[in-house]
DNA sequence: TATAAACCTAGTAACCCGATAGGGTATATG
DNA sequence: CATATACCCTATCGGGTTACTAGGTTTATA
């Protein structure tokens, strides 16, 4: 299950893509249009910018704006930072792989095996998917 | 993420597809050989039975076993019973759908459109994999 | 200088997951 | 019949996460 975290982040991106380059979005704007909690936004949108994706300007007529083109961020860079990992389970996860406690041999475990799949084909759409395509 | 019932589940179910057919296994066999609590393994295979995947045996020399053939139970059937929603959102989910509070057009939701292309990708492994391809 | 906006640190209520406890009930076997 | 075996069922609990809030700080503009 996606959090609301990822949701509501995916939802201010495109907010935000969809602006004129070089314009501000604010998060009170956001956060009406999306019916988004304000404060909650605000710490979303922050570890957003933390991770290079939106810059933000601080004072009267600030905001936020992209930093990257859209269709250089990818949805997987975007679900990592705001969700973690992608796959179902740690063990077949490739950015925040953990063994399981269970499971003397992985190679061995089916559902290493049907959840590796899975991965692959999830990937295969977030990889491919930008914010560009969202907008 | 995948929940511990459910991986558990599908490592249980595999044990016991892999008897030869009309052979019991017991809940303590299972918990054993993989690790898993035995009460936690219990209440898995409870409602396992319930849904008519599995039949047991009561008494000394009981167990459970497989009710259908090894091809016909699909992944998307053990896991919509163990896990619920195979969506990651709510608003996508075929079995378990749910209109989200936000949102007031569902066509218009770039999450929304996102999450119908992976839920549509990892349906097709789900759905294309038997308990007979994994053991 | 007043105001508007992002920044930052904490905290919290509600919820869910994994596990455990403690029995009850049915059924083989001797 | 007696007894052990093994499934059936309900309740509860600790710990962790999620979604959200409070309140103040910093910085830019008018």
């Amino acid at each position: 299950m996606l959090s609301k975290k990822t949701k509501y982040g995916i939802k201010a991106l495109t907010c935000i893509a969809r602006q004129e380059k070089g314009t501000m979005l604010q998060i009170a704007a956001i956060a009406e249009k999306e019916n988004i909690s304000h404060k909650f936004l605000e710490s979303i949108l922050l570890t957003l910018r933390k991770t290079g994706v939106l810059g933000a300007k601080k004072g009267k007529g600030g905001g936020y704006y992209l930093l990257k083109n859209a269709v250089e961020v990818k949805m997987t860079d975007v679900i990592r930072t705001l969700e973690g990992p992608i796959a179902m389970v740690p063990c077949v996860s490739l950015n925040f792989y953990e063994k399981c406690d269970d499971c003397p041999d992985e190679n061995a475990c089916a559902v290493h095996k049907l959840m590796i799949q899975v991965r692959d084909n999830t990937l295969d759409v977030l990889r491919n998917t930008t914010l560009a395509d969202l907008v």
